[in-house]
DNA sequence: TTTTAGCACTCTCGTTATTAGAGTGCTAAA
DNA sequence: TTTAGCACTCTAATAACGAGAGTGCTAAAA
């Protein structure tokens, strides 16, 4: 069943390259005038009838040429697809772009997003770095008003939260002050639960920030990935089938409500891909919606310590090869950039 | 011209109305059969002719019925739309959302622009809260390797800005200890101009440390509405007229990309707006791109001190008595929000 | 044994012709 | 001032049709 011939992965090899241009089935005769192949339209015929058969491609109808099956993608993804590389030129100019705006994380990945998306010409996606272990640094408590207190929460890694707690009476900088430096040195590199067990009296301000403290790194703990920058849904949306096909438009709105991106990026991300990025190409059987969307993903930053995710997603007729080079050039990208900072 | 009698309003109303429901051109007898009219078509086609004539309303081809022109769509959000009120019940379920997610900026922002596409139909846009005059509040210097320095700086206002600083030496935590305490007793309250008149003596440190504040300041300053927060494209993307026109997807494209968008809420805030919320149909002649789309805007916040932009966009046939008392209800929720918070 | 020329057959899609129906404006009567 | 009536216009749906692209199969060629 997988032992295709050499000639049989060359012309599945050009029908998905040909489809993904044009998103017309492609048949024997243009194939072969288009590409001057050295054989008959009848030869490529009868290969075409024995993908067919194979499940790598299908017919819309018959008497129309062929397009890819799911499985024909499949196969392209895992054994046909040379490996292409960004010219040097788009390397540099990207790197550049986010030597520019190094410092702000909020910046970077829109940038991220805008890049992947304009390279890509599909959509894209864009997690925030997150530390996989919560482990506490700093505390800067700074007084408003009255009763309101600005908290400011520096966790191991850099990530930064901040609230405005209200107090049942009113505090002094001072006081402020005193507390940070008090709970900072205490606290210092514990995670939530080390926290938790401390022993020791406590003011009742003290009581209130500490438990804060709590809330937030747990919080910052369970959530696997609470953000998601999208970007480029307009390139995704203008390809045919978007335009013709409710269903697909469909399935492009239940990505733009996140949670089934969420569950699929932490389900997803779980079994270890290879060399780094990982493709689902139309839902892999189990996203029923996604049947006409395939998702690339790769994981950036430093492993165990802080991690996102970051990838592009479209119409399962996408230019995989130079998706999958652009997604892992700017997984590669962010991960220097995350181990340079942290 | 301008002065229609009451019954040519009345079915300018209708007219819009039914055009909105249906996205097809309303004929005389169409109307006076769907609304139960007390007249007969022909006087209604005698009122029609006039109200094209005024310029209200068009023929996409003789023998068709008729459309609303943007100057139409202009009159009737000017003087007839009747001022629709959130349900009771919708206003409490938001105002609950929100209060669950109060702490985190990101976080709320995102919400708001989820709610808004979901109860408009439409597509939204959030910019952050922005402080109008940028005052220092407070510094934090917290070493993180040799020669890395994370630093936070806490605006008036409560905006955090974080960056990591590299040095050519190595700094430790009590030097950058001592040098925050000092600037911040030095910067404090001041804008950048103030704190770049300051006289005195300079360690090397804290030179880079000013030097960085001070671009911080500059950039907060100037920068009107950095991030754009987009949701619900997906909405407006099924619309008929985006679906069938490629003008009105590129249209869309332009916006995802955020720079018209920016000079747009730019230009249309300086305006101060009729109740607070600022209504563009048809890229009232100046974006030429713009021509079928409408955009709600409304400012958040506390005048003078901080605000943001937010609004919905979406078909110049869009459902505009709903959507803008959507954009009020939200803006001025947020607005209480900021100034609970600040 | 493999390849290919030839051919009959199938199905889509673009074109053209035709028509039903919705809409209009105008005139004259109510 | 309103409306019934009517001739006229234009679209959009439907049908009929043929060109073209594609297929699979058979038999001859390599």
């Amino acid at each position: 069943m997988d032992n295709l011939t050499t000639r049989q992965q060359r012309i599945l090899s050009l029908i998905i390259h040909e489809y993904i241009r044009t998103a017309e089935p492609i048949g024997s005769n243009r194939l072969v005038s288009e590409y001057n192949l050295d054989l008959s339209s009848a030869t490529v015929r009868n290969e075409m009838a024995y993908l067919t058969e194979a499940g790598f491609l299908r017919q819309p109808h018959t008497s129309a040429g062929r397009i890819p099956t799911e499985e024909g993608y499949r196969y392209f993804v895992g054994n046909l697809m040379r490996n292409t590389t960004l010219s040097e030129d788009a390397r540099r100019t990207i790197s550049h772009q986010f030597y520019q705006s190094r410092n702000d994380i909020s910046n970077w990945m829109h940038l991220a997003a805008s890049i992947l998306a304009n390279q890509s010409k599909v959509a894209s996606l864009v997690t925030p770095p997150h530390p996989e272990q919560v482990r506490f640094k700093h505390l800067e408590l700074i007084s408003t008003h009255n009763t309101q207190i600005l908290s400011v929460l520096v966790l191991e890694g850099g990530e930064i939260h901040q609230s405005v707690l209200t107090m049942n009476l009113p505090v002094s900088q001072e006081d402020l002050s005193i507390t940070s430096n008090r709970l900072s040195e205490l606290f210092l590199a514990k995670n939530h639960i080390e926290i938790e067990k401390i022993q020791g009296e406590f003011s009742e301000l003290e009581h209130s920030i500490k438990d804060w403290v709590i809330s937030e790194m747990k919080q910052t703990e369970s959530l696997t990935a609470g953000e998601v920058i999208l970007d480029g849904l307009t390139n995704v949306l203008s390809e045919p089938e978007f335009v013709e096909s409710d269903e697909a438009r469909r399935a492009l709105k239940l990505i733009e409500e996140r949670t089934l991106l969420q569950e699929l990026i932490s389900r997803s991300i779980l079994k270890e891909p290879t060399n780094g990025v990982q493709v689902l190409i139309g839902g892999e059987g189990t996203w029923n919606e996604l049947k006409q969307m395939s998702i690339i993903l790769a994981k950036y930053g430093q492993p165990g310590v802080v991690t996102g995710t970051l990838g592009v997603f479209g119409p399962i007729r996408m230019s995989y090869g130079h998706s999958i080079s652009i997604v892992r050039f700017l997984s590669s990208l962010l991960s220097d950039f995350v181990a340079e900072q942290w």
